[in-house]
DNA sequence: CTATTTTTGGACCATTCGGTCCGTAACCAA
DNA sequence: TTGGTTACGGACCGAATGGTCCAAAAATAG
C-alpha cells in the first residue's frame, strides 16, 4: 500500500537519540546541527519527520515520560514489596555519579530548570509528567502501608511528593559534584522520614 | 589621582543587574543584549569593564555567594536559635510560589544544572560556593544540638547536606509548578528528619 | 520499463550570537 | 587652556543559529 520511496532511518530511534542528546544538554545548548550529526538525518529528512526542533523537543519529553514511568513500574514489579522498591531507587542514584551517563539528572526536571517561566506549554506537559510520578510513588507507598513497613498514619500523598523532591534535589546534588559517599548519606537520611 | 572621563556608571550596581538577570534566565538564554538592555551599557563599556560574558558570569555567581552567605548569616543570628533558623529558611520557601521574584531558584543550583558536565571553572566555583553553605547549615545544627532541639548522636555534617539537598529539591519542584501547600507539605516532612 | 511518490543532500536564508575596533566626546590635572 | 587619558556609541565581524526550498536520486506499484 506504501507508495514512493521508504524512510532511510528508523524515526523511533532518531527520537531515542535526540532524547538522550537533550538529557545530556538541555534544549537551548543542543543545537540542530547536533542533532543531525547524533541521528544522522539530513536536514530536509529531519524537518519532513519531527517538523522543528521544538516540536522533536516535546516529543522527547513525552518519550521520556513512557520509559521512565514505564522502568518505574517494572522496577516496583521486580522489588516485591514497595518499601523495597522505594529504598532500591534511591540508593541507585549513588551509582550516578561515575560511568558514562553520569550526571544527566532527570530530563523532566532539567527541563523544568531550563523553562521555569519561559513556555507554557513546556511547563503542563513536565508538571503532567511529575504527577505521574507522583502516582507511582504513591502506589508504592499504599502498598509498603498495607505490607506494614510504613506507618499507616502517614499521608501516602505527602510522602510521595516529599519523595519525588528528594530524587530531584539528589540528582541536584550530583550534577553539583557530590559523591558517591555524600549521596548516600543523603539517602540515608531521606529514607529515615518513612519510619 | 584618577585621570581621564570617569565611569558614566556604577560597576557594582551593574554586576548585581546582571547577577539578577542570569539568576531569572541561566547563563545561555541571557544574550549579551539583554545584559546592555538591563544595565544601559554600551557594548564597549560593557567589555571594557568585565571583558567577557562569561568572566562577568563568573563575578555574578561570586557576587551571589557573598550575598547569600551574608544573608543566610545574618537570619541565623536574627532567628535566635539553630533550630528557628533551619525551620523559618525552609518555610520561607512557600513564598517563592508567587510574587514578582518566583520560581527563580538558587542560582548556584541553577548554574550546577546547565554547565552539569561542560565546563569546570564554572563547576568548581559552584562546588566550593555550595561548601560554605553546607557550613552555615552544620554550624545553625550544631548550635541546635548544643540548644537541645536536634538529637546529640546525630552527624551534623550528613544533616547538613541533607538540608541543601532538600532545599535544591523545594526549589526544583517550586521551579515545576508545586503550589503553596504543596510547599508546605514536603518542608513539614524534611524538617520531621531532624527529630 | 515507466510513472508516481517520497526521500535526500545541499544551497540558501535572515537573524542572532559574542566580540572587536575606532573615531569622537568627555573629563581631570596642571 | 591644553594635553593626557579614558569612556562611549556604533559600525563592523565571522560564525552559528533554526529554518526553507528545490533539483535530483531512489524506490515501489503497475
Amino acid at each position: 500500500m506504501t507508495i514512493g520511496r521508504p524512510l532511510q532511518f528508523d524515526p523511533d530511534q532518531a527520537l531515542d537519540t535526540a532524547m538522550r542528546l537533550f538529557w545530556r544538554k538541555g534544549y537551548e545548548s543542543t543545537s540542530l546541527q547536533d542533532l543531525l550529526n547524533a541521528t544522522g538525518l539530513s536536514k530536509s529528512s529531519f524537518y519532513q519527520a519531527f517538523k522543528s526542533k521544538s516540536r522533536l523537543f516535546q516529543r522527547a519529553i513525552q518519550h521520556y515520560k513512557k520509559h521512565l514511568t514505564d522502568d518505574l513500574r517494572a522496577q516496583r514489579q521486580q522489588a516485591g514489596s514497595g518499601r523495597a522498591f522505594i529504598e532500591a531507587l534511591f540508593r541507585n542514584v549513588a551509582d550516578e555519579t561515575s560511568g558514562p551517563d553520569s550526571r544527566r539528572g532527570c530530563l523532566l526536571m532539567n527541563t523544568a530548570n531550563e523553562f521555569a517561566q519561559s513556555d507554557a506549554d513546556i511547563a503542563r506537559l513536565v508538571s503532567n509528567s511529575l504527577d505521574r510520578i507522583v502516582v507511582i510513588f504513591e502506589e508504592a507507598i499504599r502498598q509498603a502501608q498495607s505490607e506494614g513497613t510504613i506507618d499507616q498514619n502517614k499521608d501516602a500523598r505527602a510522602l510521595a511528593v516529599y519523595l519525588l523532591s528528594n530524587m530531584s534535589g539528589l540528582k541536584n546534588m550530583v550534577k553539583a559534584g557530590a559523591d558517591r559517599a555524600t549521596i548516600e548519606g543523603i539517602v540515608d537520611i531521606t529514607l529515615s522520614a518513612l519510619d
